[in-house]
DNA sequence: GTCTATATATAGATAGAC
DNA sequence: GTCTATCTATATATAGAC
């Protein structure tokens, strides 16, 4: 229990370097995945990308469909704070729905914004194993959750309510958030920011800016 | 050039076995690949499922890949008129927005509705694929148009017209179907039938029923 | 936990007979 | 066009040393 104990060469607590390993192992694993797809990345191209050898990946999650789960599990978390983060930034009723949409759809991830394909290949995954659907649907109410709350907050602030109350408008923009991103990652010229934003202050009843 | 030439034992042309087979190959690799994933899939599996053996894709679509650009162009000309004949079928206006729901919603497939699943799989693959957008592109457009014509000819008939256009309209409904279906289908109570109608009825301007 | 080495399975693809 | 047989590459996974 002493900190001399358990120290590695470089001087370092086994304990860290196991928690290294796998942030590194799940970064390389969200990126890989996310670009090339879940099927078509190996266990060594993962491990590789990470610094280790596919032994590390078996010894932190039994394989390769557990780095999968723990993608998911990271992910879960971390989306509900980052829409609520970024709509909370955004004050200007004006312009608040622009806020929200390019936030959207200018996501984080680099390295030409994988983010949206490894939800897609989550989304796949979880459409055909039972087992998956609930860890997922648990993410998306969690951005449902995330959304609502703000939506009920600007309907609020104008003294006024959703029509089928913030949960269902969360629901619906949700929906409308991925199905503008799906035509515009194959066609952006299909889906303008105007027209975009325009759906969504329909779903919000948002009043349109003066302009 | 006469009947008698190029005869199988079976008494059938060439050309007609020929057909055939390319038939049955799409037919199993349509099915397999949205049930199983097009990586999971082997191109032994889909000739074994399709009474052929390996070499026929090889000999028809020249290889995996093909044989996925086939089906692309098989469905893309089916849907649009999938849909359109749908609506078409749906005079009462109190109701053709509950009857565009269900179509979509009950898509037909047969083992478990593979369609929706495989329609994300062409999504991922031409995400990925610069080649392959512009074919999904032609997909999705073709889509939006008889989406489209339909929601004209509706706001006509009630002496309207859609906020910012047909097209639009069509763009934002296809968004509020692919995204409400995403969310169904890992969590089917978060999307009630009600609510994903009211969702459409509100994009499409049209007016509640009286109950 | 991590490594090397390896077992085992199966993938996509091709050659050549029919 | 279709078949059998086969080549080659690579996958997932494990055993055992460190």
């Amino acid at each position: 229990m002493t900190e001399t104990q358990g120290r590695t060469p470089e001087g370092r607590t086994q304990g860290e370097r196991k928690a290294e390993t796998r942030a590194r192992l799940v970064a390389a694993a969200a990126e890989l995945f996310a670009r090339n797809g879940y099927h078509a990345v190996s266990t060594d191209a993962v491990a590789e990308a990470a610094g280790r050898t596919s032994g590390a990946v078996y010894a932190h999650f039994g394989g390769k469909e557990g780095l999968l789960w723990a993608l998911l599990d990271e992910w879960e978390r971390a989306t509900a704070r980052e829409i609520r983060d970024a709509l909370a930034a955004t004050d200007d009723p004006a312009h608040r729905v622009d806020a929200l949409w390019s936030t959207f759809v200018r996501r984080p991830g680099g390295h030409g914004d994988p983010g949206m394909l490894l939800e897609h290949e989550l989304w796949l995954y979880a459409a055909r194993r039972a087992e998956a659907a609930g860890a997922l649907a648990q993410r998306y109410q969690g951005a449902r959750t995330a959304l609502a709350d703000t939506f009920g907050a600007w309907a609020a602030e104008r003294g006024a309510h959703l029509p089928h109350g913030a949960d269902a408008a969360a629901t619906l923009v949700l929906a409308l958030l991925l199905g503008l991103e799906m035509q515009r990652r194959v066609d952006p010229a299909a889906v303008p920011d105007d027209l975009a934003v325009a759906g969504l202050r329909r779903l919000l009843d948002e009043p349109e800016p003066p302009d």
